[in-house]
DNA sequence: GTAACGTACAACCCCGTGGTTGTACATCAG
DNA sequence: CTGATGTACAACCACGGGGTTGTACGTTAC
């Protein structure tokens, strides 16, 4: 378990980064093994620049880490920032779920007493 | 499993729609209990239009689902939309555990034979 | 040394976002 | 009916994203 995190990771600026294919694209890429940016570039088709603001917009989401060698920057994909992302959406899921749990429990009550909280819109039977 | 896909979940728009930590915790509270829109509103700090148009965000991401009740307007979480961003999350952890096996399998083979692809930078050596 | 390569960064343009206010319309309560 | 509530939508503004081009700088190759 090699977990250095380096700073409280930014899930605005997570989220937004993988808001875009191309950088996506990039995560998957550097995930599976690391590469220049030049590389990088040539398998888009846009400029070098425009690849080189995507892995700073990743870099500073920390889905990716930048490491000098040579002349060369190799670019590197963060899995544990991924994960954090993917721990939220579970979250996300769990809460979900704990809601079907708390509406079988109503179904369950056949005729059961008092609901703790009817305070919204208890279906006011429109009269029409 | 009640999956009615509308459309194909558009990715850019469901991480985009998750970049904002108003919209998650909207997102958070109609996935546990579906509220109408002036009732979201009460619990943020801006105008009953700004909330407005984040729920509209969270709608073309599918992310949650409108439906009117009278003169309300009730959103209902998707909780659908969320596993989809969670899997694809899932999809980038595997590419990275299989590239771990790559390099073990690397490892494992102490004089081994070919690698299968050797294409891409095989250490050149620096003659310094 | 010279040239090619890899990178960094600034300036610029277009457009979507996140917020505001204001107005209009439908619905429910009296 | 009148009035309050819930919503829809437009106009507006500031800000940043995604792309471009151009220029400058360090490193590697010959």
């Amino acid at each position: 378990m090699v977990v250095h995190q380096l700073g409280p990771v930014d899930i605005d600026r997570v989220f937004a980064a993988l808001a875009d294919a191309t950088r996506r694209d990039i995560v998957t890429r550097v995930l599976q093994q690391e590469a220049s940016v030049s590389v990088l570039a040539r398998n888009y088709d846009m400029s070098f620049a425009a690849v080189q603001k995507h892995v700073a917009v990743l870099e500073r989401a920390q889905l990716v880490s930048k490491h000098r060698r040579g002349r060369e920057q190799i670019v590197r994909g963060d899995v544990g920032t991924v994960r954090a992302a993917a721990r939220l959406l579970g979250n996300l899921e769990e809460l979900w779920r704990s809601r079907i749990d708390r509406l079988e429990q109503v179904l369950d009550e056949p005729s059961g007493g008092d609901p703790p909280c009817p305070s919204s819109a208890p279906r006011p039977t429109p009269s029409s």
